[in-house]
DNA sequence: AGGAGTCAGTTTCGATTTTCAACCAACCGC
DNA sequence: GCGGTTGGTTGAAAATCGAAACTGACTCCT
């Protein structure tokens, strides 16, 4: 995986962890009810040596958990923890532009609103002026941590 | 990339398209206003064949274009088109996600409204009732596409 | 006019990763 | 004992990546 000397965004530290060609298909897998190596293994067609690894990789960064679903012989499923599961509103995110741009406008499982029944948008949210915020007003800037550039950020 | 008959699932396409190492990246820089091939190249670290390679991509899936800034010498920058710019929930959610759970709750980089600069929030939004949704308020169910798995999907 | 520099690449080639297939071990049901 | 399932490991071939050298169009400087 790539080092990097002091990464300062999340961005790219999560995707140090989770971006790769597969693991956040794992994810998505973990997230519908795959939970068993050999299940995982068929539906996406990854390398059993891979899925192994990254696994493991996942179980290390406390993603997943390994849990005995039965004794002898001890059979293990992955199972998401809270950290894992926190993980939804990305995936939402990336489902919901799929289906947009990519899938031509068909949502094959979609998130209502329980009042009006239609269609849920994740949507960058101001808690201060409590309005939604378009990507063209939007702007980075450094957190508490230290600043990257001085360039024009606004898209 | 990997081509599977018949794919079903949204966040599958989309990952096709940009769950590489490097893309989210590359439009993370250019949603921070690094647009420029050799900014993004310097700033990523990334080799300059696979940012060419990258940057193809993107254009030839409508997510980036390639624009001049300048004529003689004809120099080009890369700029989101609306179909990009719609990924922008998606990186703040892996942003936020990275902010909690890897950078130990700090951001280091954060995403400000420009109107009042305060931080961001990923809301699901209802575009009917013009109102965020809580996840109290929110059902699923399968979309107009054809259903996946039969089996738990809870968490 | 000559030389240095910038930007946006392309080419080359060795190193790393991924894939594919075979193998393995523990256990089950018959 | 025999075949089947689950959850892996191992090793070789193929694909991908990365670092550096090179290119070409054009600047600016003198």
């Amino acid at each position: 995986m790539r080092t990097q000397p002091a990464v300062e965004c999340s961005i790219q530290r999560t995707l140090d962890l989770i971006g790769d060609r597969w693991t956040l298909l794992i994810l998505r897998d973990l997230f519908r009810g795959v939970r068993r190596f050999s299940r995982i293994q068929e539906d996406l067609g990854i390398a059993k040596n891979l899925l192994t690894d990254r696994l493991g990789t996942l179980v290390d960064a406390g993603i997943v958990e390994k849990v005995p679903y039965q004794e002898r012989p001890v059979r293990h499923e992955y199972r998401l923890t809270e950290k894992g599961r926190a993980l939804s509103p990305s995936l939402l995110a990336l489902m919901r532009w799929g289906d947009r741009y990519v899938s031509g406008g068909l949502a094959p499982t979609e998130l209502v609103h329980d009042e009006c029944d239609t269609r849920l948008e994740l949507q960058p949210w101001c808690t201060t002026c409590n309005v939604p915020v378009a990507p063209t007003d939007i702007s980075s800037r450094p957190g508490p941590g230290r600043h990257i550039g001085t360039e024009d950020t606004r898209v």
